[in-house]
DNA sequence: CCAAAAGTGTTTTGGGTACACCCATGA
DNA sequence: TCATGGGTGTACCCAAAACACTTTTGG
């Protein structure tokens, strides 16, 4: 009983250093063999789904709360990393969903809890390297696994919302997020690439064209050719120049 | 004293009721002869200028609460709003100015005031009849007045940095916020509609490519001819369609 | 008739798409 | 030599920019 208490006082202590009412959430998006994919959290044995999220510390800059969240989720820095929005709508308060992830971790709390509270999500895109990545699941989960998002499952609250929104926002900024660059590895063929936009933007393109912007962009620097075993002429490799 | 008291508790009530550590500020635009403009608060005596703002009650959605901030510092609705950004940087809590504008104000304060905490910022921009609008002042501050954009005060903490992007976002939306519906009057002439354009893009622009961009962008409906009294051929006036 | 600004037609340009063709490669 | 996919040149289209010309108006 005394160690429940001072589990409890222990908890109580470090919900304090956060800034109250301001979560973070995170959709990071990889991408693997012409599927985009995000991370997606899910809570012990509730089968509640969610994006990655964390809070802000009472002294911390708010662009890096959202590198740590990322940092601890994937265990990467340096991260493309974009603010898109913030989410404040009122029905992020229902609170349901978080008292049943407490309840299945046997945390004792009371209506003054703290991730019981109203919370306003700044929410961020960040675009990661699939094969470096190591998910790793914080406290209150079991697991923190990729998932294709044309198969997510369903998300607490407006998570979806959020997932949404980020997707559009990647879309429009879909060259100056140098989207090869940040989803795929260091050295790739033009029609990755142009897998990568098609999948991305849900649509086909033209190959020539693409071809040719990719290379009048300036961005790209020939390398090589590829040995690909297959029956047909082997691609050049390309790498994205640092600029 | 009795009096102060009661006051005091009063302030400490009403602080009550909103989110604490997120505030909002508006950057809101207007213009008139050729000038963008936007609203400034000066504080009581302090000579220290701000972009109006106000926090989130907590029952209170996001948007809603941006949109009562707009109509008490002009007494409109239904105004063009667009949330560009959140602000969080640590810059922000720096608490001198606002302790100046309480003691200027004789409002007694301690360290734990409410409005000496941190604030995360979430800014939006507002679009508005520079002839419609009534610039009301805060029980803080002295005026709420139009400043040219290019002849701005310095302003308190990061505002200047929020007025910059605010702007970045206004002239990469200016044909999505349809400018000219919410900045002119009900009707205005193809000069006028073109001046405000190069007003916020900070450029000149083609007159006749202009023109004809307009006219195909379908939203404008030409009504009849202008008359000037200026020694040329009187210009149509137009006006947006709805949609 | 002139100057000034508005409106409109014509030409040029440049990015994007479509198509055609050649190249490289393994079966 | 055939099928397949990669690379590139040419033709075409459309929208934006540049230019030229006409129209309207007061002095």
């Amino acid at each position: 009983m005394d160690d429940n208490i001072e589990q409890v006082t222990a908890d109580h202590l470090s919900w304090e250093e956060f800034m109250p009412g301001i979560s973070i959430d995170c959709v990071i998006f990889g991408y693997h063999r012409r599927e985009l994919k995000i991370l997606i959290l899910e809570y012990k044995k509730s089968g509640i789904f969610a994006l990655p999220g964390g809070f802000l510390r009472k002294n911390e800059e708010l662009n890096d709360a959202a590198k740590r969240v990322l940092f601890e989720r994937t265990g990467l820095a340096d991260i493309y990393l974009y603010q898109f929005h913030t989410f404040g709508s009122l029905k992020r308060s229902d609170t349901r969903p978080m008292q049943t992830v407490l309840e299945k971790n046997n945390t004792p709390f009371d209506d003054g809890h703290f991730l019981l509270q109203r919370f306003i999500s700044v929410s961020y895109y960040a675009l990661v390297d699939f094969k470096q990545a190591e998910p790793v699941a914080d406290v209150l989960s079991d697991s923190c696994r990729w998932y294709d998002t044309d198969k997510l499952p369903q998300l607490m609250l407006d998570h979806h919302n959020i997932f949404e929104k980020a997707l559009k926002h990647l879309q429009i900024n879909i060259d100056r997020s140098v989207v090869g660059l940040n989803l795929l590895d260091d050295t790739f063929t033009m029609s990755e690439l142009q897998n990568l936009y098609e999948t991305i933007l849900g649509e086909k393109l033209n190959r020539t064209g693409f071809h040719r912007k990719m290379m009048l962009s300036g961005r790209l620097k020939r390398l090589g050719k590829k040995k690909t075993g297959k029956p047909h002429r082997s691609p050049y490799v390309y790498r994205f120049t640092e600029d």
